[in-house]
DNA sequence: AACTTACACAACCGCCGGAAC
DNA sequence: AGTTCCGGCGGTTGTGTAAGT
């Protein structure tokens, strides 16, 4: 069975490479070639096992590797190979000259992941994230409430609870987002191709666009295998498009049951609801019925709450949050 | 200025498959 | 056939540093 791994050894350094352990590695490996890595460090006189000293010499001081800032090719190839790949960095390494494994999975975990994510597009599927989709399946309820609204302020004086209309008004402002990113990246994102092109469509990376609109084909990378590279084409072609198109298509009159339940709104109520969105704390708020009744509490719909507490770590939502503190309320102009 | 927090990235860990013995 | 060696891979952790309070 396994073999004990080699850093077990006792005495062996770990951590960051000094200078000199580098000169050591680089010496020697010029002079002799890695041979046996497990018998390299002796050989030169390291106090290293041989894994950190390939993985030294791999990463990091191998003589062609580039260094330096990933230029928008390399993150544009970065991220299609990905949609098709996965988290294959070995592979999506030896389509990038220079780069490695270990630098393209930091910098995708550190910028690629966090690009993405604020593009409203999910980085492990490269789809339109479904976070998103669960609030705007809400979209019929929150307009049909704020109708309601402005019936009731007309005729009875009546108003909808605070935490409704702070449902709303993340709402728009999320709206907004996400219209001003798919604005301001042109063909950039899948939901972006989707809406262009055919909601419907089967657009795939393959097929025709890539991220950042320049056309691409990787099917190249996909195996020397004909039958592989037809199969995962096939696969990323036939592959539907279901949970943003049928949220879109989302028949207002399905929900007519589940509009929101309207409870009497206490003067305080909507300074307690905005600091409840502000320390994203409304879901724990047992305390206050109004704001247990008046969620999104259905069996198919995620409560808004959640979503905003699932992502509330992201700036994307930091920024949604400040502004429904900050912006004036839509629907009463 | 001191402290805390967030971020980026180098390095490590554990596992796996193939080759050698 | 079973064991060990070796290199490779992907996930995770640790550390240094920048930014914020």
């Amino acid at each position: 069975m396994g073999r004990s791994p080699c850093c077990d050894e006792n005495g062996l350094k770990k951590g960051p490479w000094t200078q000199e352990e580098d000169e050591k590695l680089i010496e020697h490996i010029q002079k002799h070639g890695h041979g046996s890595w497990r018998a390299l460090p002796k050989q030169a006189g390291l106090n290293r096992c041989g894994k950190s000293c390939r993985l030294r010499w791999t990463n990091y001081l191998r003589p062609d590797i580039k260094r330096g800032n990933f230029t928008p090719e390399e993150e544009e190839t970065i991220i299609n190979l990905h949609s098709l790949l996965g988290n294959k960095w070995s592979s999506i390494a030896s389509n990038l000259p220079g780069r490695t494994d270990n630098e393209i999975k930091n910098y995708w975990n550190t910028h690629l992941r966090k690009k993405l994510l604020q593009m409203g597009i999910d980085p492990v599927t490269h789809r339109p994230r479904t976070d998103h989709l669960n609030v705007l399946a809400a979209l019929p309820q929150l307009i049909a409430a704020a109708n309601f609204n402005s019936l009731m302020n007309l005729n009875q004086n009546v108003q909808l609870d605070a935490a409704t209309l702070a449902k709303a008004q993340i709402l728009h402002n999320m709206i907004q987002v996400l219209s001003t990113n798919n604005n301001n990246i042109p063909c950039s994102s899948p939901l972006t191709m989707q809406t262009n092109n055919n909601i419907f469509g089967q657009s795939s990376y393959l097929e025709n666009q890539s991220l950042f609109g320049q056309p691409q084909n990787f099917s190249h990378v996909l195996g020397a295998n004909q039958d592989e590279k037809l199969m995962v084409e096939n696969q990323m072609i036939d592959q539907p498009l279901d949970s943003f198109s049928s949220l879109m298509q989302m028949d207002v009159q399905d929900d007519h049951n589940s509009l929101p339940l309207l409870v009497a709104a206490s003067p305080e109520e909507p300074k307690q609801s905005q600091m409840m969105i502000k320390n994203k704390d409304v879901r724990h708020d047992t305390s206050n019925p109004s704001s247990s009744n008046s969620s999104f509490t259905q069996d198919h719909h995620q409560p808004w709450c959640d979503t905003i507490d699932d992502e509330a770590g992201d700036s994307y939502w930091k920024e949604i949050i400040e502004q429904t503190c900050t912006e004036p309320w839509p629907f009463h102009e």
